[in-house]
DNA sequence: TCTGGGGTCCTAGGACCC
DNA sequence: TCTGGGGTCCTAGGACCC
């Protein structure tokens, strides 16, 4: 089962706010009156009317819809009601996987003998998150988890929708290719000049020419089509970096050297904090950096240490250091750091005995 | 239209080791 | 005197996801 929560941030914000109802609500970067600098978050279905998308720059649903409600994020809001919901999903599983913050995957195959069975508990949990959280959902069941959340996607908001195994390839055929998870915007171009629109002709794709094309994707694509999937539910889950980054305002000239050092130290405290605060003490082994450019240009550089660390110090000299070499070239709009390479610190000693 | 911020996974090439 | 084969680790970039 997948379960997708409806246009989530604006769904929140309209129940905080039940006079926006009805009305176009944008929730993403500050709008400045088309000035703005950053993306749409998520659009309410009156706004999506307009052609307004999530992923959309600012300035430009603000072009399609200036009379719209425009607001920005409260994540921490979003997060409580998210974790809300999540407890509910999570009493009614097997196993439980979050897959962000407005999306889980729950396998009921032991608590329901049926698919009738499971879209009665499908019912049942769209009505109390109804009751607790004033919000609606969609809910896809199927045999595994990608046909469960392409089967999420396929009705919103507030749907359920069944596919039993019998139906998968029925299903599955005549949807557009990008509407499995793992094929994004280019994987669609390429195949359209392949002549592959639909999930059925990518079925029935020759698999050495997908290869030729996709390399190793080419298998999991054609697998995908067949409505193939065997990963399972997975509910431990540890995170394998930290990272922030930050988008300038306008962009930093490069001999303002200080604005952006100072920016990687503040950085480099928030991944520090968010490292410390993690459910698992973790220590990292990998500072990595990220710049971009006025023109978009986005390059990465990384640095990784004979021993692992938790020294905020460390973070702070190792990006500095990588920066060094971007600050001769051009304007830069976004600087962000990433600690990875995680270990824990038992780990960490054990490496050192090595040594 | 002018493009956020937080992640994951994969690939390819180079250094290095035996 | 013109170059094997297997492996690991690191780096950079890119596709994709929410």
């Amino acid at each position: 089962m997948h379960v997708d929560l409806n246009a989530f941030f604006a769904a929140v914000e309209i129940r905080q706010n039940p006079e926006l109802r009805g009305k176009p609500v944008i929730v993403g970067a500050a709008v400045k009156k088309g000035r703005g600098r950053g993306i749409v978050n998520t659009a309410n279905y009156e706004a999506r009317k307009f052609g307004i998308r999530s992923g959309m720059p600012i300035s430009q649903a603000y072009k399609l819809c200036s009379n719209g409600i425009f607001l920005e994020p409260n994540f921490k809001l979003y997060e409580e009601i998210s974790e809300n919901i999540m407890q509910i999903l999570e009493k009614h599983a097997d196993r439980f996987e979050q897959g962000g913050i407005d999306e889980a995957y729950m396998d009921v195959t032991g608590r329901c003998k049926s698919f009738a069975e499971a879209k009665h508990l499908a019912y049942l949990l769209k009505e109390k998150i109804y009751e607790q959280e004033n919000l609606t959902c969609s809910i896809g069941i199927a045999p595994n988890k990608l046909v469960a959340k392409v089967a999420s996607d396929f009705k919103k908001p507030d749907g359920l929708v069944v596919v039993e195994p019998h139906k998968v390839k029925e299903f599955l055929f005549p949807l557009p290719a990008d509407a499995l998870l793992g094929i994004g915007r280019k994987s669609k171009v390429l195949m359209e000049k392949l002549g592959i629109r639909t999930v059925g002709d990518l079925a029935n794709c020759d698999i050495n020419k997908l290869i030729e094309y996709f390399g190793q994707r080419a298998i999991y694509y054609h697998q995908a089509a067949h409505g193939i999937d065997d990963s399972g539910v997975c509910e431990e889950w540890t995170q394998k970096s930290f990272s922030r980054e930050h988008t300038f305002e306008r962009d930093v000239d490069m001999n303002d050297k200080q604005r952006i050092f100072d920016t990687i130290d503040a950085l480099a405290e928030q991944v520090h904090k968010d490292l410390l605060t993690y459910k698992i003490k973790f220590n990292f082994r990998t500072v990595s950096i990220k710049v971009r450019y006025k023109n978009f240009e986005t390059h990465t550089a990384a640095k990784t240490l004979l021993t692992a660390t938790d020294d905020v110090c460390v973070i702070k000299r190792t990006a500095k250091d990588l920066m060094r070499y971007f600050l001769q070239k051009d304007k830069i709009r976004l600087v962000g750091v990433k600690v990875s390479h995680l270990v824990k610190p038992k780990e960490t000693a054990i490496k050192l005995l090595k040594l």
